[in-house]
DNA sequence: TCTACACCTTTACGCTGCGTGAAGGTCAAT
DNA sequence: ATTGACCTTCACGCAGCGTAAAGGTGTAGA
């Protein structure tokens, strides 16, 4: 049986491109070339590309293939050794390097939690927007139809049921910080309960849970008269108390 | 602070080449050009290159690296995620890799063993021959200058030091496989030791010991007539003996 | 016989990230 | 004025092909 490069090629899985270059460097050449000047393979053709590339399979650079596949002397089982050798520090290189880039993508963490503060800003002003349309559209009013869609936007990569979810916490948090709040406790388990479950609220928006990063959204809520308006609408007050069972809790944990 | 090309590289390690690419591929322009058209590198530079150096270790392509320091909206964490991701799935087609590397190379275990069978059996034949020579040039009239040549380039890949060792070797091997015939149990202290000198022997020749290869040879010793005429030249029964002797070993080990 | 179309050929640039000259200008010191 | 250490811009080379471009060949149908 003979055949022509397209025939081998398809034979083989591999491109004219490949088998023409192949002949060039010398790794397989044509058993014959016809009176055209195309190229012809023979059946010793095919044993050979298979060899190679079952050699190619195995990452070997095409030199030493060819060493293999030309010099009947030349060991396979050598060059297989040094192959392994040659992998095995590869992978251990790239083994540091992944701990490298794991740990940079850590390190970044703290401005991860920025741009997820923001996306959590976002939320939160819609939120408030929320609220204040219960109570009239002053907010609609104040910022004007731009705003309240621009902060709709920020939110809008949740699934509506992680929404609804979000937003279930968020009652429960409300009602059990209100209970806490009359008792007075921070420390208690009403006010940690609150704070726990606020944790569980927080990682729906954040990828990353860290204990500074929430005792720092604490401190937030007291330094943001837009949260401190929010939490302290009922009872002025609760937004401090949130963040003082916040450090309590995560200081304890 | 200003730098010029060469101050710059030697500050952060790089070739000026590597420098002048990357001000090619606008990943890297100097902050000016002087009058005589040389480049001229201001303290944004070197943090910058800083930058890119930082990115390159975590083996980022280049253009990758040029969105991240040319435009401040990109995410680099996003793309750190990303890369790792992209090293994750390398790691885990190097590890598929090995893993048939190694297999290759197991499977392989039986050519590598004929191989070093036949490479040994050129040292085998140089051994007979030169005992051979000290008792006569039968062998060099038997087969010929050519044979004799031939068996001795199949040897040649050892150096001299080895070459020493594997004789001392083998004939520390002969004393005691004397000593331990006369005693006539091959699972004797002194066979036992034979069989373990013979097995050092061995491994002088063959990269990879296997207790079925040592077990097989022991049998080629008493099958093949040039190995019994070897070790029955004194004792008769002797390469009995030592096959005995090799099985009981690999067999207890 | 003409024409179309699939197949073949060689030549050569492109990709990555520079290393390594070559040919020639500049700067400071002797 | 000369030397030597700088600097500049080309431009080839590396691996392993992909991808045209420009042109010859083989076969089938009208």
């Amino acid at each position: 049986m003979e055949y022509t490069i397209q025939k081998l090629g398809q034979l083989a899985g591999v491109s004219t491109r490949t088998l023409r270059y192949y002949d060039e460097i010398d790794i397989l050449k044509p058993a014959r070339i016809n009176s055209s000047g195309y190229r012809i393979y023979g059946e010793a053709e095919v044993d050979r590309l298979q060899q190679i590339l079952f050699y190619k399979e195995l990452d070997l650079p095409l030199h030493q293939i060819k060493e293999i596949v030309t010099s009947q002397s030349f060991s396979p089982a050598e060059a297989l050794r040094e192959h392994r050798e040659k992998l095995l520090n590869k992978r251990e290189q790239l083994d540091r390097l992944i701990l490298n880039v794991e740990q940079t993508i850590a390190a970044n963490e703290g401005r991860i939690t920025m741009k997820d503060i923001e996306k959590f800003e976002g939320f939160k002003k819609q939120m408030v927007e929320e609220n204040e349309q219960k109570f009239g559209k002053e907010i609609r009013e104040k910022y004007g139809d731009q705003a309240v869609d621009q902060s709709k936007k920020k939110v809008l990569n949740m699934t509506q049921s992680e929404h609804d979810n979000a937003t279930k916490l968020a009652e429960e948090i409300h009602a059990i910080l209100a209970k806490a709040f009359k008792k007075g406790d921070p420390a208690g388990d009403a006010a940690q309960k609150a704070a726990e479950l606020h944790k569980k609220w927080l990682m729906l928006y954040w990828h990353e849970y860290s204990k500074e990063a929430h005792a720092n959204l604490a401190q937030m809520y007291v330094d943001d008269e837009r949260f401190t308006a929010y939490y302290d609408k009922e009872q002025p007050g609760t937004a401090a108390f949130l963040r003082d069972a916040i450090h309590i809790y995560t200081d304890s944990k």
